[in-house]
DNA sequence: CAGGTATTTAGACAAATATCTAAATACCTA
DNA sequence: TAGGTATTTAGATATTTGTCTAAATACCTG
């Protein structure tokens, strides 16, 4: 929970999120989106993988990023349970 | 979102919240559940504060505590976003 | 008003974080 | 195997963050 708040808490990360949410990417792909250097990148990306946000593949020597959806359920469980006692609330 | 994150990314400031949970409590009573001094906790409820996950009332000499709890639904949304097309997810 | 309690504000400091540049590693291809 | 591309690792640095103690503020009550 640490490391997914942690990884959670920072606009570049959560953009990278938000990207790979349309599409698997590299990571070179990911930091021509930013004007940040390629370390840092680097770096954020590591983070999330850190708190198992994305997961990485090396193919050749590119290595793609994935969202890992799975994962979010437990932060969306965790907030939940502040949620009032209100309405609409079935399932999630 | 900034400060909903930075907000959340804190174990102490994650507990202030699940005490908070059961039921409103006074600056003092939240302090009594740490082994921190009462500055460092007045600290933390001020960064929930900004974040408007919780309010607080001046009650006479005591300042009280309770949870905000719509604003967790702007995390929940924006999480909700990552998760995969898959099943299970009618209403939130 | 004087003293006590509840809480915050101010200021200091160590640890964590985000960023950078330079260098290392790994892979591909001519 | 040499050179190029993709990515990470290492090390440095400035900023942010969490914590503390001391002091200020605000309220209550004899």
């Amino acid at each position: 929970m640490n490391a997914l708040f942690k990884a959670l808490n920072d606009p570049t990360r959560r953009a990278i999120l938000e990207l790979l949410r349309e599409q698997p990417l590299t990571a070179g792909e990911i930091a021509a989106h930013f004007s940040m250097a390629k370390p840092s990148i680097s770096h954020h990306l590591d983070l999330l993988r850190q708190a198992d946000l994305v997961s990485s593949r090396k193919q050749g020597q590119f290595i793609t990023y994935s969202l890992n959806m799975t994962v979010f359920d437990e932060v969306i469980s965790w907030l939940l349970q502040f949620r009032g006692p209100d309405a609409n609330s079935s399932s999630v």
